[in-house]
DNA sequence: ACCACTTTTGAAAGCGCTTTCAATTTTGAG
DNA sequence: CTCAAAATTGAAAGCGCTTTCAAAAGTGGT
């Protein structure tokens, strides 16, 4: 059986293709009467408009544009695949479509321009900035939507000021200040951090934080307890051994990965130190779907933020965007929350 | 500046759209000079055609569809990850687009229909079928070109038969026969297997491919040896711990992912028992990037496929059953090669 | 019954490309 | 030179939709 147009739709139902197209896009001036006519006829000879057609006649493509850069190496993380799970669900929901681009470092640039100009996507999700970012100046340059997740220049990392370009991050710094300031309140000041690597800007911005609260209380910083390393199960194991290991050991741990608190659990474990009694633990918890079983009260406590949500949220940005006839930047810092878990010892009530 | 358009073009050479067009596209019938001309002044103008146009002219989308299906928790696991990675990478070289499209699961049936009948894909990309696979009936139905990651049904599962559908799937059972041959030729007879859950094909084939070879050279199977667990770090930990711990050990283990062969390497370093020595492993190993520091000699013996590439030859499936005027259905059994590492021991040259 | 509206419908012009078919130019054999 | 065949170019008809603008139909106050 041949594909039904609009024309065919229209017809049978000795409509004009108009009164049809309208109809089915809902549009006031059909009559609610026809309108049903309308989309019964529809569903009954199966018809569902061409999109390209859509496309050409409207102009825009409905597509929202992912670019991941593959090095040697590729880096699809889990935390990006549930960020483009979250962003995939709300496209989905908007009659929106996701084009997923993997291309070799060399060809990004161009990728990106290429895309634009054939008009495939309406706007752009880019991730992983960095510093001065090439991408962000090509997409302003090619005046199309996009919105970044995470922050490229530091000078807007602390105040979540308008910048020239739209964003959605979480406020890392604050994150870990009040992870400390809660360790802190709970009287603990031995504080090691197990943080990731300073490449991007979130670990440095957690790593401000912790100082800024450590700081502030006067409380000394032990720079040997303050680790920059892979945000790994086996990482968390490893710098939690050895910060076990020697003899003047921290009471309390925060640490920038759900998966490195489970290392540090298991470092702790083998030294037979029970978590939240001998050493406490606060993570950065991203809130990976997968990690945990359902309907248990949280291991440890964290920092909770959800890259899926987040995804999620610049979805909805984007789309926004590309609404809007004049081009208004948006920024949204987001505010990871603190819930409490089985992981931290109260050491104001010292042993009675 | 104003998106350039192919009329604008020609009117700037002073040509025709239809010279232009066939320039551009390559047709023989246009002089070199002066497709030289065109495509020069091309680059000029910063020309590209627009796809929504090139789409409706030609009635295809150039896009290939991949659905994933979320439930509660996602699963887009890094094996997914690195086949879409290579799938991606052909569709660009060949001008196609991947459309990503994450769903819930109970929308997925009618999202391969509604994104065959808006004719938004040319084809799909089927992973993880399961018996009888309902999507696979429905393309069918649709009459919609697709290529599935493995097998639905069992009867096609050691031929290779020509089945009703088109496939790519690597050769589980006779992957692990090999890998159980090796461990055999190297005089071990005391062989315990990791194997993955048996929700999946694979697994099943793979614990066939080891029981065949077992019983065909009559060396008894032990059952309390064969494990079936998830394919995690964690898991094969878990289970070598128990199989190395009791006083009747294996000789040697199979296992069906690199990752539970670092758990099992683990366990073994935690009994002081080296690897390749006092105990042998070969892995199934995905190939998976990221996951191994370059220029560096196997860890460990296995049988390698990879997933990546995988992904790269179904893709080039999907786009040559396209362009294919009947539809062709052919299929592609992979055959994973034995890569000898450092983890095996010959027990042949016993102790001298 | 009439007029001035407000609703509801439709004809037709795009959107920017590909492609058919016819027209024009070039080529080369006689 | 001539003329048929080959090579090159172009006019115009779609592809299947949206949307402008005009026409037709309905509404109610007088």
């Amino acid at each position: 059986m041949k594909k039904t147009s609009l024309k065919d739709l229209a017809h049978y139902l000795g409509l004009s293709q108009t009164t049809v197209s309208r109809g089915l896009a809902g549009y006031p001036e059909v009559t609610d009467a026809t309108k049903r006519r309308i989309k019964d006829a529809a569903t009954l000879l199966n018809y569902a408009p061409s999109s390209s057609a859509q496309k050409l006649a409207m102009g825009r493509s409905f597509t929202i544009g992912h670019i991941v850069a593959l090095s040697d190496h590729i880096t699809i993380n889990p935390l990006y695949a549930d960020f483009i799970a979250g962003a995939g669900e709300t496209y989905a929901a908007h009659g929106y479509d996701m084009l997923l681009s993997m291309v070799s470092k060399d060809k990004e640039l161009d990728t990106y321009r290429n895309l634009t100009n054939a008009h495939k996507v309406d706007g752009f999700i880019l991730s992983e900035p960095v510093p001065n970012d090439p991408r962000i100046d090509l997409l302003q340059k090619l005046k199309v939507p996009f919105v970044v997740h995470g922050r490229a220049h530091e000078d807007t990392e602390d105040t979540g000021d308008p910048a020239p370009y739209a964003w959605l991050d979480v406020n890392n710094k604050q994150g870990f200040w009040r992870a400390t300031r809660h360790l802190l309140s709970l009287g603990h000041r031995d504080i090691a951090l197990i943080n990731g690597r300073e490449n991007f800007n979130f670990a440095i911005q957690r790593r401000r934080g912790f100082e800024a609260a450590m700081t502030e209380t006067s409380t000394p910083i032990n720079h040997a307890w303050m680790i920059a390393t892979d945000m790994s199960e086996q990482a968390g194991f490893e710098s939690a051994t050895s910060l076990l290991g020697s003899e003047n050991t921290p009471t309390a741990i925060i640490c920038s990965s759900f998966l490195a608190a489970l290392g540090i659990q298991r470092a702790a474990a083998q030294k037979g130190l029970k978590l939240g009694r001998d050493i406490s633990v606060v993570c950065w918890d991203d809130c990976l779907s997968g990690f945990y079983e359902a309907a248990k009260e949280p291991l440890f406590t964290a920092m909770q933020s959800s890259i899926f949500s987040a995804g999620a949220m610049i979805a909805e940005m984007v789309i926004e965007q590309i609404a809007q006839p004049a081009p208004l930047i948006k920024t949204k810092l987001l505010e990871a929350e603190l819930v409490k878990g089985a992981s931290c010892a109260d050491l104001r009530n010292a042993r009675l």
